[in-house]
RNA sequence: GCCCGGGUGGCGAAACUGGUAGACGCAACGGACUUAAAAUCCGUUGGCCGGCAACGGCCGUGCCGGUUCGAGUCCGGCCCCGGGCACCA
């Protein structure tokens, strides 16, 4: 038996052990309760970074410590393999996607082992492979079938000179990252998934969520936006225009109304009025984010159309305005200055009148004269005619019915959420399964044509969809005449892949259909684990398409993810230069010397290669695009998994954002050699005799509380609370308690042989590898990591006395020790007999005892 | 701009339901061991003040205000940092 810690050995002879323990068919169904613990699958960019590590190996642990209380654990891992990385690579180094693809996974998939994660490989998928996106196709025809998925026009980001569409993060400063041209807003046809009409079903599935986090589902809700209004119409020479609002009670108060650029009635009026055509060019400029649209400068022009105000029949001005978003509601708006912020500031700039018809319910009507800012609070209407002195919610109804009699308005639910646009003028993605035929029409690929194969050795060089300039891809014949047809060339967007990924792993290896019986087996996912960045899209998606799966009858469940746990981002600084034509180039924190001011903040640095400056862009999550992504490899080797493992889980609790920084890692190494030497030198003096709890003194029953209350506490900190730093710190104080311990009686030996065989076993989840070997050195057989999970010996738990902290006035003014079971009245009174506490007191008279049991008792005087 | 989080010693953090602020670890400093260094072990470590000492006092959880016997925790306002904003994944 070495005394040495040697990490490299003890992790090759762990992992060989838990390699020949491997038995039976994994996908074999068992007897024990099933647990499915998931980790959001990694895009395969190249090497792992700190988030991925960070990320599974909370799954690790998580899948270790249900194994141990004798769950049936899958924990599978896959690849979202598709995706523009690829493509920008093969742009840049000429190698082709897939390849570089699968080079990655290969790599990334040793990393992964290395780091001795309890993943059932069998199962392994990755998404660009055919027999995965086949399934893609399938469903998306079936969603045709039904009018699930549609066809309708969209907004992109074209770059007029490499005459391409660019993702949003290719836009930088509203010009394209590689040309440097102005982008600009183009519609073109897309297809699209109804997500819309599943909004109420999305919105009240969040309530059968126990097991989310509160924020992950107040920000669904918000995403998905239902509003209650009304939807007016102003009746016009041209038909009626369609308005919705929230405040329909301050309709009186309507001076104008506001549509979108792209409003149909913006474009007839363009088409008699040059001035006003320039001007809707104009707001075609820049990109197609709404960050974008809510920043730009609110910015309008009269069209010089008017409509008629549907109850007063008054003549209002049709204004086209920037900040009115064709994708929410009808793309019009009436404004009404004084009761809407964006209204008063737009109205003010461009001299349009203001008309006060709400007050605040106990003060006078605001000026409109003097107005600094809209009213917008609700509250009772006036210069409203019939209307006047009702009460917001009152006058809604009122002037919704007085509406809904003249045919000009119905009450209406409206959600913020859109459908979601899934066509994707790319290369590197699942074909979108559509023929085209100048005589049939647009046509879907027969299901025994699928998949539709992504041909794997086209060049993309950043101008256009390589797939639309192969000649063997497009050219079909038309399935329905035979005739000469063309492929959709657009591919689907990503996450339609990572939306249904998770039940596949049940079921991989079925080439008949996408889910089988096994599906519901294991699902839902028992614990899903990924990065708080896919809170709404991802995590939305997936539940739109596990409902799209149950109303067709493939699975039986609505809900996809039972508890989600939300793990904060890994950040690192940022380093960057922009280029000549707007393009940016990243720096690694490793090649710059940051430059700081007098309060230590970087403010810039310098690259080492060449000393010129580069730009800080603050503290940003890990990505191999930002090009600040730290490899754990030199760490792994350094120290070995376990530290890495260890160090990871202490640093900061899961759900907290990490500031990376590798101070800290020597302590969790210092931790595990410091239990490494603990153990062999408790394992040289010979076989510990059995433990008789009956026969230990007061010191050994105190160590012993302490061995079970570190049981009690790790079990809670990892099976309910996530909170595995305060579980690691738990075991560091117990072994510190332990390696005090000098007793060397038998029992006094007993009771460490028991601490030490319960810190193998709780640690064993964070630092599988040396718990193995640990286990083994304290003469146990079998594996740590199978072992059964301790359980806290009640009666070793029990305390004598307790400490009892005194306030005066709620100041902290002393400590007694009193028997456990001490009732109010013996503590109030060894309270006020309390030294120090008296001295507070004194001849004060005290007003008040509040005692909390077991905890404190505060003097009120 | 909008939605969601976060801000506690020199640093990462703990304090779970309103009840002892700073557990555990890093760094630093002092000591032991050593020819020396590394490693290891022991000790000190929020700030200020009093005391030979035991110990005691005052201040302190981004900023301003409030509720409460008692606030890091709850409420109102603000500042800064991070995540998302529908084509990065």
């Amino acid at each position: 038996m070495t005394m040495e810690f040697d990490p490299k050995a003890i992790t090759a002879a762990a992992q060989a052990a838990w390699r020949a323990s491997e038995t039976g068919d994994p996908a074999s169904p068992s007897s024990a309760q099933k647990y499915y613990c998931l980790c959001m699958l990694p895009y395969p960019s190249g090497r792992l970074h700190m988030g991925h590590v960070r990320n599974y190996t909370i799954g690790d642990v998580i899948t270790r410590y249900q194994r141990m209380n004798g769950r049936d654990v899958l924990q599978p891992m896959g690849w979202d393999a598709f995706g523009l990385p690829a493509e920008n690579a093969a742009i840049k180094n000429g190698v082709p996607p897939a390849k570089w693809t699968h080079d990655n996974i290969a790599y990334m998939r040793r990393q992964l082992q290395s780091l001795g994660f309890a993943i059932d490989w069998s199962r392994e998928i990755a998404t660009c492979e055919p027999d995965y996106y086949k399934w893609n196709q399938w469903l998306f025809l079936r969603m045709l079938e039904r009018g699930i998925a549609y066809q309708k026009t969209g907004t992109v980001n074209w770059d007029p000179v490499d005459q391409t569409v660019l993702a949003n993060e290719q836009v930088i400063d509203g010009r394209g990252w590689r040309t440097g041209a102005l982008v600009e807003k183009r519609e073109i046809p897309m297809y699209y998934l109804r997500i819309t009409e599943c909004a109420e079903r999305l919105l009240a599935g969040l309530d059968g969520l126990p097991g989310w986090p509160e924020r992950v589902k107040t920000m669904q809700a918000n995403w998905i936006g239902r509003s209650e209004g009304v939807e007016i119409g102003f009746p016009h020479d041209g038909g009626v225009l369609k308005v919705f609002t929230t405040r329909a009670d301050t309709l009186l108060g309507a001076t104008y109304v506001a549509v979108a650029a792209e409003h149909p009635l913006a474009t007839a009026a363009a088409a008699r009025n040059p001035e006003l055509a320039a001007f809707i060019e104009e707001c075609k400029k820049g990109g197609v984010t709404e960050a974008e649209l809510a920043t730009q400068e609110k910015k309008g022009m009269a069209t010089g159309l008017h409509v008629q105000h549907p109850l007063t029949d008054e003549k209002l001005p049709v204004w086209v305005a920037n900040y009115v978003l064709m994708s929410y509601g009808e793309g019009a708006v009436m404004a009404v200055p004084a009761h809407d912020q964006r209204d008063f500031e737009f109205a003010r700039k461009h001299d349009l009148p203001l008309k006060v018809v709400v007050k605040p319910r106990d003060a006078d009507a605001p000026v409109a004269e003097t107005m600094q800012e809209a009213f917008t609070e609700h509250g009772i209407t006036v210069n409203s005619g019939a209307f006047d002195g009702l009460d917001t919610g009152q006058a809604i109804a009122a002037i919704a019915a007085a509406l809904e009699q003249k045919q000009l308005g119905e009450k209406r639910t409206v959600y913020r959420l859109r459908d979601w646009g899934i066509s994707r003028q790319r290369y590197w993605g699942c074909p979108i399964p559509i023929i085209h035929c100048p005589d049939c029409g647009d046509l879907p690929v027969p299901d025994e044509d699928l998949p539709v194969v992504l041909p794997e050795d086209l060049a993309p060089d950043g101008s256009g969809n390589p797939l639309a300039k192969c000649a063997e891809f497009v050219n079909v014949a038309c399935p329905k005449c035979g005739g000469a047809a063309r492929r959709e060339t657009d591919t689907m967007d990503t996450f339609v892949d990572s939306s249904w990924y998770y039940m596949r792993y049940a079921c991989a290896d079925n080439d008949k259909a996408m889910v089988d019986a096994r599906v519901n087996r294991w699902l839902p996912v028992d614990q899903y684990i990924g990065g708080i960045e896919h809170a709404i899209l991802h995590l939305l998606y997936s539940r739109f398409w596990t409902r799209v799966m149950h109303d067709l009858g493939l699975v039986d469940f609505e809900e996809p993810f039972t508890r989600l746990l939300t793990q904060g981002m890994v950040l690192n600084h940022i380093y960057f230069r922009k280029g000549a034509a707007g393009g940016i180039t990243y720096y690694s924190p490793d090649d710059v010397t940051p430059i700081q001011n007098a309060q230590g903040q970087i403010t810039g640095a310098t690259l080492k290669s060449d000393g010129r400056p580069v730009e800080y862009g603050g503290m940003g999550t890990m990505s191999k695009s930002k090009a600040n992504g730290v490899d754990p490899q030199a760490l792994v080797e350094k120290y070995g998994a376990d530290t890495v493992r260890l160090f990871m889980m202490f640093a900061v609790p899961p759900e907290q954002t990490l500031e990376w920084s590798e101070a800290g890692v020597e302590g969790a190494h210092r931790f595990l050699k410091r239990l490494w030497k603990a153990v062999s030198e408790h394992v040289a003096a010979g076989i510990a005799p059995e433990l008789k709890a009956a026969a230990l003194n007061e010191v050994q029953r105190e160590l012993r509380r302490q061995v079970h209350e570190t049981i009690a506490k790790v079990s809670d900190d990892i099976g309910r609370r996530y909170m595995f730093n305060t579980a690691v710190a738990a075991v560091m104080e117990l072994l510190n308690a332990v390696t005090r311990s000098e007793d060397a009686t038998p029992q006094g030996r007993a009771v460490r042989q028991e601490a030490f065989e319960t810190i193998a076993l709780l640690l064993a989840p964070m630092a599988p590898h040396s718990c193995e070997a640990l286990w083994r050195m304290l003469g146990r057989e079998g594996l740590a990591t199978a072992a059964a999970w301790p359980q806290a010996d009640t009666v070793a738990l029990v305390r004598e006395r307790i400490e009892i902290v005194v306030q005066v006035n709620g100041k902290l003014r002393g400590r007694v020790a009193v028997p456990a079971d001490a009732g109010r009245e013996a503590l109030e009174k060894a309270a006020l007999a309390e030294q120090n506490v008296q001295q507070f007191v004194g001849d004060k008279t005290v007003r008040k005892l509040i005692v909390v049991p077991g905890k404190l008792v505060n003097i009120v005087v």
